[in-house]
DNA sequence: GATGAATGAGACTTCATTCAT
DNA sequence: TATGAATGAAGTCTCATTCAT
């Protein structure tokens, strides 16, 4: 029983070990990219010998698809609170296929951030991704999608939205573009609340309400 | 007269070994990346020594950000080229604010990446800019925006939209979500054709002309 | 009486381990050469930890150098065997001096390879051998020329070999050579059977008797 | 004319460092083996940074190669000198067949020690040879074997030795023994004067003339 | 202006060895 | 006795930048 525990416990601690590796690497990408972040730092930052951070991760590359997965994983969590939350189906649609990705921008901008640079610099940049790695991100990102697609089906069944609506181009459409704004506003944040004179979470709103407006029947 | 005529051969030729070192550069940045692109090789590619890459920029980041700064008048050509063509509103604001990027993201594959990743990545990245490119950067960028703003406050002035809209608000919403989308469409390019079952170029339209129909009175 | 048997039975397990270790090691220094071999590699082979090696050897070193002597001990077996084997003196001579050797290198190819080596590289290059080891070695090697010089003088006393021979030049002359066109075999293996039309065996017995005869009264 | 003695005069300071590097990198291996040797050391024993013997050499492995070839290189034209020194056919044999190996042994006991270790721990363990340099390998190998297979022709034409004779096989024999041999000598180097009472010379001499009268007619 | 050899810091990664459990 | 996580030195190699020519 004693050994049962030890084991335990250990494989605990070896798991809160790896989340600290992961918390310190993902501060580093964000502050100064994939490129610029060595190992070395991250180990320094971790306190730990440079040497050990890879019995937890055999590569940088594993350290930052980890972290990816890990980001793509909360994303679909905050979706999927965000369709619990919220009865009015409205709410529901601007909520969880705009303002989601939103919040989640402001919550976890380090996440956000490596998302949207791993979109950027797109796969092939990653040396060696095995193939185990890419499939478990696809399967998030389909995921993520059907979710979406549901939503929008909703709508169409519940007379909502135009039943001539493609849900599947509603959905990128205001995915991508919802998402592809937030990427732009981090950039020029300034530029929202100085010459719309709104806060950015105001915008985003507007945007959706925008959106979901020109799918009504 | 003898010397000035001089002069202004060895400057052209000196503009010229610029641009074919920025040629260069744009290829292998975009084909490598940033980071993985090295003097050696964009040297190499122009057929020039290392060393006098240093004579026409001061380092690798001014290499990189005078490229940035190309492709952002190219992208303001693109803007006024739609602008003189199209005499039809609906047409001119579908083409300048949305399609034009679009058309660039095409062209210019090369330019947009680069843009775009400068986007993602985010100034502070780059070590050591000076303040001159930075509001260069800023210069142009601001251009634009007066541009498409004008093209919005022209709808309100026609009556084509309705003047209780925020030009900038609008434009912000639809050129930052027009460009997001584009991004991610690059990454996830199959999903627009096999799942919505038309092209890219419908896709971005379909997108524009939605957000019109929303500003109309 | 029950301590002692226990005592036994726990020396047998470690010297059963010992052997295991070693077994493993022998695999994969062979395969990878000793400096490519970690002793991670070696551990999970045989299924133990890492750190469990050190409680049997205290350093990678110690653990090629038992190979070494264990390899040394097999080759001297090898040798009795075939002096007890043969009656016929030529027969005796040629398998003795020549031939196990040649078939010690075929049987055990991981023992020579990592003997021979250890010849090309030599002694120095191991960090830290104690005199101890250094010793044993030594104390083997010597009994091998031991066995090799008794034959030669039993040839002399039987007035097969010419009596103005020096056994020890004898000795030293046709086993070098045997082992060094061994050592040169294994690495050009096409060209005997290529050029020479033999097999290998053929090539070691052709060399043996050619010494053989310059031997003889 | 003066650009030309500029461009060759840098051409030979070229070639001057690389030798220099050969140089440093020949004694470093072998003291300490090739593994053993870094890439710093040598850096540091030519009084260069690290990155310039990348200048010079694209990899480690291809500075060992390097100086494989030069080592193979020498021992060809110390036997191509033995050759043409040599009227006397006796002489001729046992000096290039033999005693070329062993001066070589003597006066470039790195080199020699490079090449053997090289045959012992065999090609297939350097890591990514290209084909070039195995086929130039290949190639000296080649012409040093058609040396003294042309010796041993010759002595069959002349009637010295038996035309019963593979000169191939013959060359093989005392080739690869009288090289094994000065091996195995470089080992136990005090063997053969405590025990021979005669210098090695002496003993590789001997061990020739043994071989030389067991081909007569 | 143009060259390209030289630099040396710094990147990722490996691994023999130790030591607390 | 056995473990295996942790260490940290050391290894190979890259590359932006400088500077003598």
């Amino acid at each position: 029983m004693a050994t049962i525990e030890v084991i335990s416990r250990k494989s605990q601690e070896k798991e809160l070990r790896k989340q600290m590796i992961l918390a310190a690497a993902k501060e580093l990408f964000f502050e100064h990219s994939y490129e610029k972040t060595s190992m070395d730092a991250i180990a320094q930052k971790v306190g730990l010998a440079k040497g050990t951070l890879y019995l937890y991760f055999s590569n940088k590359d594993e350290l930052y698809i980890s972290l990816l997965i890990e980001g793509i994983k909360l994303l679909k969590q905050k979706m999927l609170q965000k369709i619990r939350e919220n009865d009015n189906y409205e709410d529901k649609f601007i909520q969880t296929l705009v303002i989601a990705s939103y919040e989640f921008s402001i919550e976890q901008p380090q996440y956000f951030s490596l998302m949207m640079s791993f979109q950027t610099e797109s796969l092939p940049k990653i040396n060696c991704i095995s193939s185990d790695v890419t499939s478990e991100i696809e399967f998030h990102h389909n995921e993520i999608m059907s979710l979406c697609v549901s939503i929008v089906q909703e709508g169409i069944e519940k007379g909502i939205i135009d039943s001539s609506e493609n849900p599947f181009e509603v959905v990128i459409q205001i995915w991508f573009s919802g998402t592809g704004a937030i990427v732009m506003m981090q950039c020029h944040y300034d530029d929202i609340e100085t010459f719309c004179r709104m806060s950015k979470l105001e915008f985003m709103e507007s945007l959706a309400k925008r959106f979901y407006k020109s799918l009504k029947k």
